[in-house]
DNA sequence: AGCACTATATTGGTAAGGCCGCAATCTCAA
DNA sequence: TTGAGATTGCGGCCTTACCAATATAGTGCT
């Protein structure tokens, strides 16, 4: 908290007193000349703690009329958005996704299977050349969400990807992973597609799943080899180091 | 475009920049009188762009030397975030929460699950009041996300309340079942909070969906009562395509 | 009672300036 | 020649003060 942004102190102590009830849903809070006055700020600096909160889907300002509280629970700062490790999310995924994909055998309708069956066929084109692209595959599970014909749906699993692309640790583990050779499974995938084709949803529901868990495998390996790798770069170093003249 | 808060379109318009290369990740871009005469406008007004740039994880300001660019592609603004329907959200929350009170049942740990005891108190105290509030209910389901220990199912959870929080349509149908006197169900809290208690992942699921559904339930009849006859034939197509498996 | 108008409160935006940290450069001595 | 320390400019941070736009409530007139 030392050394922080003055306006994100205040964006905190506002967020805490929010949550903690001084401002209950759907009320208004004080006018910004009352805030900078109780935090000892520049009304500048309490506009810019307002504008994070708004940001961050706490609050709502109405031009003219003042700010009123949204969600009471939406003022915690993940300052460092994201470092949220790949296990937990692909955690996530398999239980989300999974129902998402027996959702959607029931609800995609025979445009979107065949549409589905073309991200398949890229996804293989992308397999034969050595790049190390992974757009088939995003597009592929997203077209499953979209399949299940529900918005909310949609918008947690783009929310789960986003999560997957920005985190750093993610990104250094698939990494990884890619250099490695792994691709995405054609055959898992095929799986889920076949089951949507006979609108199985629960062997879809399975088939997610089942993927998924095919994919911690495969990143519990990987993680493993670059332990190892890790050791024995150490080991060696060591024994350079203290090797007898 | 219009009407919009003016930091917004310089948000906006410099995510853009950034976006299209103008500004490559790594390098420092103007310094905010620059960009305020680029932009023809206040300095504050540059401030709270880049706060916003800031928060959205596009670019990171290192105090006295300037800000820099950190993801080209984060400047993506969600600004036509919501308009999700209450019953799409709702049968999200069942497919995902479900699992995540099933989860949460194998990991609370004896203090967690005292303190969700705790926060089902809060919500009786908070019926006994006539207030319309129902944080409470919103902190019993967040503090179950949590003890799945899992950041990534958490930040699901939280995205799926702000989704509610932040719908116009919700807030206008919520409004309705408030209005009807319906106060959030203690009992049916109470069941899931008893299968966590005993451990026992299965019931902790199945408990949580039962309460979700009759959610549902509640908000159909809710609209149901003052819907007009074509609200009515939409109902009844959402009764059908909501129902449990 | 109903309606139009005004008064006030509140946010939106602007202008100018002082302060402090960082970083490059410049100077001076070894 | 080279290294370390001081200087100076740049840039963000925060403040005070001011004016504009707008929504809400109150008030008076019809």
């Amino acid at each position: 908290m030392q050394g922080a942004r003055l306006y994100q102190q205040v964006a905190e102590q506002l967020a805490a007193a929010i949550a903690a009830g001084d401002y209950p849903p759907g009320t208004r809070l004080p006018a910004e000349r009352k805030l900078a006055e109780r935090f000892e700020v520049s009304r500048p600096t309490v506009r810019e703690a307002i504008i994070a909160l708004e940001i961050a889907g706490c609050v709502e300002v109405k031009g003219g009329s003042g700010v009123y509280v949204v969600d009471a629970n939406a003022g915690t700062f993940k300052a460092t958005d994201s470092d949220i490790g790949p296990f937990e999310i692909l955690q996530a995924r398999i239980m989300f996704e999974g129902e998402a994909a027996g959702l959607a055998a029931r609800q995609m309708s025979d445009d979107e299977i065949a549409e589905l069956e073309q991200i398949l066929q890229e996804m293989i084109a992308e397999n034969a050349t050595e790049a190390k692209a992974e757009v088939a595959d995003e597009k592929f599970h997203l077209h499953i969400a979209r399949g299940t014909h529900n918005d909310a749906v949609v918008s947690v699993c783009e929310h789960l990807w986003q999560l997957r692309n920005s985190s750093s640790i993610s990104a250094r583990i698939l990494e990884k992973v890619r250099q490695a050779g792994s691709k995405p499974r054609i055959e898992e995938h095929l799986k889920i597609l076949n089951a949507i084709k006979r609108r199985d949803a629960e062997a879809a529901r399975n088939a997610m799943r089942d993927h998924l868990q095919r994919v911690v495998q495969q990143l519990l390996d990987a993680t493993e080899a670059e332990a190892l790798e890790a050791a024995r770069r150490e080991v060696n170093a060591a024994r350079e180091r203290f090797a007898l003249p």
